[in-house]
DNA sequence: GTACGTAACGAACGCTGTTCGTGTCAAGTA
DNA sequence: TACTTGACACGAACAGCGTTCGTTACGTAC
């Protein structure tokens, strides 16, 4: 019980303050860097050189931390001009922006599923989205729903691409893994299946993604027509 | 320290023995009345009279049971036979029907999330709906391709429902709340999504869930025109 | 020089998933 | 019938989690 502890961590020289802002930005270093599961309030405390109990003076509980983390991420998306041209480019570009930046923090876009954008910024992100698709003709309520599928296709997506980076598996070891599952199947159990094995696993998990939002966007324009 | 409580639960008469599938089946049952969350080892062994250690004999982890009961849950729908006339609502039949097996068990839907189906029982369903996609006429890439999407779609649909739910959130409550939040909101930096609040928040989940479906599905028929 | 309000902290609580070694029973063998 | 064996069940414990409480140390205003 000496003094070898030097008082606390208090007479260290400058030690900048603790801030909101500053919570979150080590949050994500900790999740860039790892994964979500190691941002633990402990953790958090650790890398900026305090206690957990100190965090909770500007972060109600870690579920509001989480949502801090993805709306500084989501709302980072770079947004271009409108180009009514080419919507439907831009629409790519901008699900796929939204896709890298959570990619780059494994395990982010789970904290997304279910948390639909409702900061100022993740509006920022859904007011461009239905100005792309006003701008490419789809009618003003297809338009509205369309906004809240393409980020559910986004980040269920990023979701699954978290889970498979997370437990390690490179991409074509994956598809290695699942092309066998196919193969070992019955074929009198699983006719559809195992006659089509090869258009199953074919792709890359981009191609597959953006396959996925063209074919809704086909659908989007065409309702427009019917 | 006395013999109060008679030599551990070994004496009762009968106690019907442990196995995977009662685990099973007790950690749905819990999830079925509370919430995936209060599907602990803890509890699912209190609900089977013993303690959490038992349970590690007939399952790995927790992680391979939240799986196993994902599994059970979705082999378990029923899966009427293929008739190509009314493929379409049939596949909205088997989607809804997929929904309604996970709004069933709260939670449960966030397990499916970046899980894809990889068992027997739930490849039976996926080689259900290629059949359907491929008796509409749709290419068999595309159908193969879709046989990822529709159910990530359903998932993604199921966890956001239940984040609602789980929050205590009745569904008026939520679109009233978002409502207030987009009109709320300064129609000059969000003019899209002021003007059209109306559509952003009209519907409920189900209608814009069949929505998601039926537009993806005349993606996929536009594309096979095409 | 003293009192004050605020931010930071150490310690603790109750909970989690998981493991280890012991205990107990039922069946098989001599 | 007496004994051994193997499998299963269990109590206790470990390390970690999110969160809260009461106290401490500080910069500032008087």
């Amino acid at each position: 019980m000496a003094t070898t502890r030097s008082r606390s961590t208090r007479d260290r020289p400058a030690k900048s303050p603790l801030s909101a802002e500053a919570i979150v930005d080590a949050a994500l270093a900790i999740c860039r860097e790892e994964t979500l599961d190691a941002v633990t309030m402990r953790r958090v405390a650790a890398e900026l050189d305090t206690g957990p109990a100190s965090l909770y003076v500007y972060v109600q509980n870690r579920e509001e931390l989480l949502r801090q983390m993805l709306d500084r991420v989501s709302g980072a998306i770079e947004l271009p001009r409108v180009e009514p041209a080419r919507w439907r480019e831009q629409v790519h570009e901008l699900v796929r922006g939204w896709l890298r930046a959570m990619e780059a923090h494994p395990g982010l876009a789970s904290v997304a599923v279910g948390n639909p954008p409702a900061s100022e910024r993740t509006m920022r992100v859904a007011d461009h989205l239905l100005e792309l698709l006003l701008a490419g003709g789809v009618t003003p309520h297809d338009a509205a729903w369309a906004c809240d599928i393409l980020p559910l296709i986004t980040t269920a997506t990023a979701v699954e691409s978290d889970v498979h980076r997370m437990h390690g598996h490179v991409e074509a070891e994956t598809v290695a893994r699942i092309e066998d599952a196919i193969t070992a199947l019955a074929p009198e159990r699983f006719p559809h299946l195992t006659r089509y094995a090869a258009e199953l696993v074919s792709g890359d998990g981009d191609e597959r993604f953006h396959f996925a939002i063209d074919v809704f966007l086909d659908g989007l324009v065409a309702r427009g027509r019917g």
